[in-house]
RNA sequence: GCCGCCUUAGCUCAGUUGGUUAGAGCGCCAGAUUGUGGCUCUGGAGGUCCCCCGUUCGAUCCGGGGAGGCGGUACCA
């Protein structure tokens, strides 16, 4: 029984969390098309399906440790009763490192596994981003080669086209956190806390323009908003060198050669050389070409786990919110090589390489962009309920069609014939069935074909020639009730 | 976290230079149409004007504080 309602002051407000949303059919409907397409490619490139659980240990996940001052910055994390600290995963790539930790001796090797679920993350949520919300990931764990990093990056691809985005709408962008190291070198960066400020600087290319980020790099930045962001301390020439780094990038040949003259000679940026033209040749065997995944040195990704390769997804869709203003999706996805994620576990180095797609964010720019599959849900036929002494009548109509296959529910509210017709229009129902006192006297049902009215509707000005026409209605014995409806639901047969 | 803007009906927003019954459009419910979705017309329901404190005879409006939302920025393992 509901509670009689309470004075106003104690009645809690129906809201979300913030950065939590609530999914109806038609979104999840986008989603579940994006991870079945996805997981299909997935499994022709031979990865297995893993599902780990929604919580891990909170030391587990990385450098958030029960003491700290703050256990719950970043992520969602609550105290066990056994007072350890537990933590929901902000992603799938830390999860899938404590399984291979864990089950080491017992997997075939390299373990090729992917995943989906949802993450969460206890941060400001923005526009296109959640606190709760949907990955994909692939991942490799156990093999060094570039060879493993390109695979990857094809399937990220070969995702990305599944899904539906058409032809040269994405991009793949590859870079190397080894070259990034060399950049360091060269550019006489070397103090830790330097390094990330450059990182982030060059990290912001795409959204700031050269001209922000040079002064980033240098003394800082007041953005638009009076704000101040402190800058890396950068001297010009420098700044200059950094910036002259993420000009490289052009064809992926090209863009080596182009790199060699910036961050050649140092050991790491000469090792990141290397391994990118490994993958450079891997790409072009598994047929993946420039117009699909390119070289940009100007990608740097999460600043703490990767050791090599990073890649990121970009959308080149043009999308428009609500109210018709452009929209930047910017990443769908991104991965990248981890060597010593399982390390931290196991104290042995294990080179590994994923890629994440972001499903809520890739469901919704496919949205805005007005991609996604299948907007409306269709609703059941509607039994009417027309005679309330009926009902019995009513839902065994309702149990005849579903033996049938066909998605069937007798209405059980309250309101008269109109109502339900709203009813079943709104539904997005194909059909509807009404079983008066005529009915019943003749042994007959009548179907309405509710596809036909709504085609038919915009041409009727006048509403009691629009009731006279009754169309799509047709009126049919009883027993061939079923094989009626299955006509509407496909004009084919 | 920092900066800015904002908060009035389910939604989008008017409005009250502090005064008694706070409005519109859309949406919702119903009637016109004893058994039929759209259109049209008519009627109805729905609001502690974000919260607390202060000033005032009187605050949705003024002052202070707080919360929430939006945007920018920072962070995003």
């Amino acid at each position: 029984m509901p509670d009689p309602p309470k004075p106003s002051a104690a009645r809690p407000e129906a809201r979300n969390p913030r950065g939590f949303a609530d999914r109806r059919a038609r979104d999840l409907a986008a989603e579940r098309a994006i991870l079945a397409a996805v997981s299909a490619v997935y499994e022709r490139y031979g990865f297995e399906l893993l599902e780990t659980p929604a919580f891990e240990f909170t030391d587990a996940l990385g450098k958030f440790l029960p003491d700290a001052d703050r256990p719950n910055e970043g992520v969602f994390a609550l105290q066990d009763d056994d007072e350890q600290w537990l933590a929901l995963r902000y992603d799938l790539t830390a999860p899938l490192a404590r399984f291979a930790a864990q089950n080491w001796e017992t997997l075939a090797k390299p373990f090729r596994r992917y995943a989906f679920g949802l993450v969460w993350r206890n941060e400001k949520p923005g526009p296109g981003r959640y606190r709760e919300f949907v990955q994909c990931d692939a991942d490799t764990v156990g093999s060094a080669r570039p060879e493993a990093d390109a695979e990857i990056i094809a399937m990220a691809a070969e995702g990305l086209a599944a899904t539906g985005i058409p032809e040269g709408a994405a991009v793949l962008k590859i870079n190397s956190r080894k070259l990034l190291n060399g950049l360091m070198a060269s550019a006489g960066v070397a103090e830790e806390g330097q390094k990330l400020a450059v990182l982030r600087a060059v990290d912001k290319l795409d959204r700031l323009g050269e001209d922000g980020v040079r002064l980033l790099l240098g003394e800082g930045r007041l953005d638009e908003s009076g704000a101040f962001t402190k800058g890396a301390g950068l001297d010009g020439a420098a700044a200059e060198r950094v910036l002259a780094f993420t000009r490289a990038g052009a064809g992926r040949d090209e863009t080596l050669n182009r790199l060699s003259n910036v961050i050649g000679g140092s050991t790491a940026g000469d090792e990141g050389l290397a391994e990118l033209a490994g993958i450079e040749a891997a790409l072009t065997s598994l047929g993946v070409g420039p117009d699909r995944a390119v070289f940009d040195p100007s990608v740097v990704r999460g600043l703490e786990y990767y050791t090599g390769a990073v890649f990121e997804a970009e959308l080149l869709l043009e999308t428009k919110d609500e109210r018709g203003q452009a929209v930047r999706f910017g990443s769908v996805g991104g991965g990248g090589r981890y060597d010593d994620l399982v390390a931290r576990f196991t104290g042995e180095r294990t080179p590994a390489t994923g890629f994440s797609f972001g499903v809520s964010r890739l469901a919704a720019a496919l949205r805005a962009a007005g991609r996604d599959r299948g907007a409306e849900v269709r609703g059941p036929v509607v039994v009417v309920a027309f005679d309330q002494g009926r009902m019995a009548d009513y839902f065994a109509v309702a149990s005849e069609l579903r033996a049938a296959g066909i998605p069937a529910e007798v209405y059980l509210g309250q309101s008269g014939m109109k109502a339900q017709m709203k009813y079943a229009d709104r539904r997005f129902s194909p059909a509807a069935v009404i079983i008066g006192e005529d009915e019943f006297a003749a042994g007959t049902a009548t179907v309405k074909d509710l596809d036909l009215g709504r085609a038919l509707s915009a041409g009727v000005a006048d509403n009691a020639a629009w009731r006279a026409e009754r169309p799509g209605q047709v009126t049919v014995p009883r027993a061939e009730l079923a094989a009626a409806i299955r006509k509407i639901l496909d004009p084919r047969r």
